[in-house]
DNA sequence: CTGAAAGCGCTTACAG
DNA sequence: CTGAAAGCGCTTACAG
């Protein structure tokens, strides 16, 4: 027990060094390998770590470098349920082009209007990029960034000028859908939910006004329900789409579309017979729904992968696409039947 | 913005030394606290760093001390669903107690079984200590920390020896909600849900099983269904409940508990005049379900804030408990009723 | 109360 | 191809 701790835990390039008879920069050498180095030396070193179980101390190398290979990703606090999936999936896309760059991930919360805990990690020179999980029309974040100097990229969609960003194509995602919903008959589609100062929601609508104005039918704004969050506001905004006699029902995500579905029962409206139901976005959550629900699928995975492959390359220096736009599928289920 | 750069990213400790005409050793001290300094002197270098907001180089500080200021928090990459509301907010709790003594929190994944990002994490020296979100029977990553040394605790209970753990006392909370119910004269009590190797789930069986001792009636060993954590399986166990006529379905966890209701629902039993549900745990995916669910609530929050600050006692070296057991509260609603 | 110096464990011009 | 030395930005005995 001793004996392993000093073997595995205090071995540093020194005592690699000594232990070979030579100097610690053949070591560094044989390790990074950068520099010129006898390949037979390299060999050495190379067994003699394997064997002994060295681990270079990530800290003194980024200190000499000046880099943390760390990632800080700033993950909203205060999402709901259904969005905790995209964010875990995410994540998961992240953390596997980050581990397998040799970089971590620094997790850290913050909601609108709130980057302490950003400014903290990034001043204690915590991190070597950021990326942003979620960003808003005025986003103190984004400012704080840009004015640092610190690169970082945003999942998702930002008006911000010269930020790097990566996203689903939501907005074409919805012309489709909508389209798709004219094509078969539903003239007037009602919208339910989102949140007006993020931009994705902005981009979701003009999707939807541009369907409509491709379709060449006129816009009513009176059966657009944006900024419905709440329970209340949500079964409020059915009532009147209710009267409004719409033939459909999108939600802009799938919190939204649970609440209208719901909804729609307590009223004995059936779906889709009565009343055709779509969703701006897929979870797992209306996977198993009765009726199964329409709505747009999107590779969360891949977003994650290619937003923290992009800040690495920006890190490096590379030159990067500042908007990267990820496909999307419509999935036409029994809802709109 | 040029002039902005040097002013705030550069600036060292030599540099606030030079400026003021002291030593480095000074300004070390008047920041850390620690060692002999004049009051005068103090103020003069905590005036000076503020205004010019020199902010110390996390990694040199680390390194010098030998510590990262980094917390390893393992999360489970399979979990559903139900469970991400957990983790989400247990991160919180973990993430503020963190902050609040300048820890960051260094996010892996890692599936049962596999831990090679941890021990990537623990062997680049990237962390001081490790929080282990979920564990197994037998569990790669509690053997490998306890090989180590690495300062380790688990969010949830474990069988092994020597491991300190925090974790919600799931026993006691559903022997309590059991003998409520046996009380309320359900004694054919069906389980449903759970994975065996989960230690929660011998610990809730456990508690199931004192509550009837207690109550002086035998366990019908038949009734219980775990293991059953597939769609066709839930809904299989469920039919065997039906035709075993229980009094009540008790669901090992929500995801579990929303299927039982679904397949209730399809089978048009009704709940609770047919047959009562109850949950062994309490997320908000029942919270807004018709008829409410009787359930169990832990403060998850305060769960990872324990979690946290236990960790950062070992690592200074302070005593703790082996053992820290958080409360619950037992929420009896309409499905029981 | 204050400072010069050594050290944390790496990397990297520079020289040979 | 290899090594001595300086340096990354801090901390901390040690001496005064």
């Amino acid at each position: 027990m001793e004996n392993q701790r000093d073997n595995e835990k205090n071995l540093t390039i020194s005592d690699v060094a000594k232990a070979l008879g030579v100097s610690k920069t053949t070591v560094s050498r044989a390790i990074s390998g950068k520099g010129r180095i006898g390949a037979e030396t390299r060999e050495r070193v190379l067994a003699y770590i394997k064997e002994h179980n060295y681990k270079p101390n990530a800290l003194a190398k980024g200190l000499a470098q000046l880099k943390t290979f760390n990632l800080g990703v700033v993950l909203p606090e205060d999402y709901t349920l259904v969005d905790l999936p995209f964010f875990q999936t995410c994540l998961m896309g992240i953390s596997e082009v980050a581990v397998s760059m040799d970089y971590d991930i620094l997790l850290t919360m913050g909601r609108e209007n709130e980057n302490t805990q950003l400014m903290r990690m990034v001043e204690n020179h915590k991190v070597d990029g950021i990326i942003l999980m979620r960003t808003f029309t005025k986003d103190q974040s984004v400012e704080y960034l840009k004015e640092m100097g610190t690169p970082f990229v945003t999942v998702g969609s930002t008006n911000y000028s010269d930020v790097i960003q990566i996203d689903n194509d939501h907005k074409n995602a919805c012309r489709e859908l909508i389209s798709i919903l004219l094509m078969k008959k539903m003239e007037r589609i009602g919208i339910v939910g989102g949140i007006e100062s993020h931009v994705v929601t902005q981009n979701r609508l003009r999707g939807y006004m541009e369907a409509y104005e491709n379709a060449g039918i006129t816009v009513d704004k009176d059966i657009i329900y944006v900024n419905a969050d709440r329970e209340a506001m949500i079964e409020r905004a059915v009532e009147k789409l209710l009267e409004a006699e719409v033939d459909c029902i999108a939600c802009l995500d799938d919190a939204v579309c649970m609440q209208v579905l719901n909804k729609l029962r307590q009223e004995h409206v059936k779906v889709p017979e009565q009343m055709k139901v779509a969703s701006f976005y897929d979870s797992s959550v209306l996977e198993n729904h009765i009726p199964s629900i329409t709505s747009l699928s999107f590779n969360v995975r891949e977003l994650g992968m290619t937003a923290c492959r992009t800040l690495l390359d920006m890190i490096e220096g590379k030159e990067v696409e500042k908007r990267t736009l990820l496909g999307y599928e419509v999935i036409l289920k029994e809802s709109t039947k």
